[in-house]
DNA sequence: TAATTGAGTTATAATGACTACAAAGATATA
DNA sequence: TATATCTTTGTAGTCATTATAACTCAATTA
C-alpha cells in the first residue's frame, strides 16, 4: 500500500516542495501520532533510508514548522516534540516514562485566547503531567 | 533592609536546610518574579558573591524543585525557567524577545485537572504565546 | 578545645540537543 | 545539454545541563 501520493498532496497543501526525505518524514508523522522527537523520527527512518542525515530531519521539521504543517510541543524539557494534529487538544506527559499522549474532549473555553492589553496572544498550549497507568503499576 | 531572616524561615517551611547560597537564591526568587533562568540568577548574584558557582545554582534549583518550593516552567524551549508562585496562574511568552509574563484572572475551570482512566494527572501548565507590545512596536 | 564527620560548594570535564557552515548531490530552467 | 538553484549531507561548533571528584566549612563528638 503506497501512501506517498497522499502525503505528496498533503505537503503541497502547505506549500512545501516535496522531496524524498520530506515525504518520508511527513509520512511518518501522519502514521505515528506519538509526538515523536527528532531522534525517534531519524531512528525510525534510517534503516530504510541509510543515507538520511539527522541534520535533514532537523531542517525538515523546521520547514514544516514555518509552513504551519506541524506544531512544536514544549511539554518535554529534554527534546522538542512534533505534532501534526493542529486542532484544539491538550497533552499529557508521564513524568516517569516521558511519553506524551493526546487529551481530547476538554471544554472549548479552555482553549480560548484571553484578551490582554499588554500582549497579542495567538496560541495556547495546555500541558498536563503526572503518571501513566503502566508506570504506576510497576 | 535585611530580608534574610524571612527567607530563612521560608526555606525551613519546605524542609530545606538553609545555607548562604540557598538563602541568596531564594531571596532573589522572592524579589524577582520574572521567571528567571539559571544564568540570570547566577549573573545577578555573582557580583555580590564572587565565589558562587553556576553548578551551585543548578544544584540549588533542583533541590527547590524536589522540595516543591519552586515550579519549573516548560514554556521556554531554550532554558529552564523557575517560578516561586505555585498558585493557579498561566504564562505568556513573547516569541520575539523571549520574556515570560504571568497571566492572572483566568476562569478557575481552566486549571481543573480532567479525569482520565489512563493517567493520574496531578498538575497542569498553561502556556500562551504571541508578541508583547514592546516587540510589536519595534 | 581539638578532631572528626559529612553536607554543601566548587571547578572541570563530559554529555547531548541543536545549529552553522560548506561541500556534494539533485532538480529545474533555458 | 549547460547552468543556476534548491536540497541534502557530514562535520564542526555552541550552549544548557549533568557527572564527577576535590575542597571547604560548619556541626558533632570526644
Amino acid at each position: 500500500m503506497n501512501s506517498t501520493l497522499h502525503t505528496h498532496r498533503y505537503l503541497l497543501q502547505y506549500a512545501i516542495k516535496p522531496s524524498v526525505q520530506r515525504t518520508a518524514v511527513m509520512d511518518y508523522l501522519l502514521k505515528n501520532r506519538t509526538h515523536p522527537t527528532i531522534d525517534e523520527i531519524y531512528t525510525a527512518l534510517s534503516p530504510s533510508m541509510p543515507t538520511l542525515s539527522k541534520t535533514t530531519v532537523y531542517n525538515t521539521l523546521n520547514l514544516f514548522l514555518e509552513k504551519g504543517a506541524v506544531q512544536a510541543l514544549v511539554i518535554d524539557e529534554k527534546n522538542a516534540r512534533y505534532d501534526i494534529d493542529t486542532s484544539a487538544h491538550a497533552h499529557f506527559i508521564c513524568k516517569k516514562c516521558g511519553k506524551v499522549y493526546d487529551i481530547f474532549g476538554l471544554k472549548p473555553e479552555v482553549f480560548e485566547l484571553p484578551q490582554n492589553p499588554n500582549f497579542t496572544i495567538d496560541s495556547v498550549e495546555i500541558a498536563y503531567s503526572g503518571t501513566c497507568n503502566a508506570c504506576k503499576e510497576s
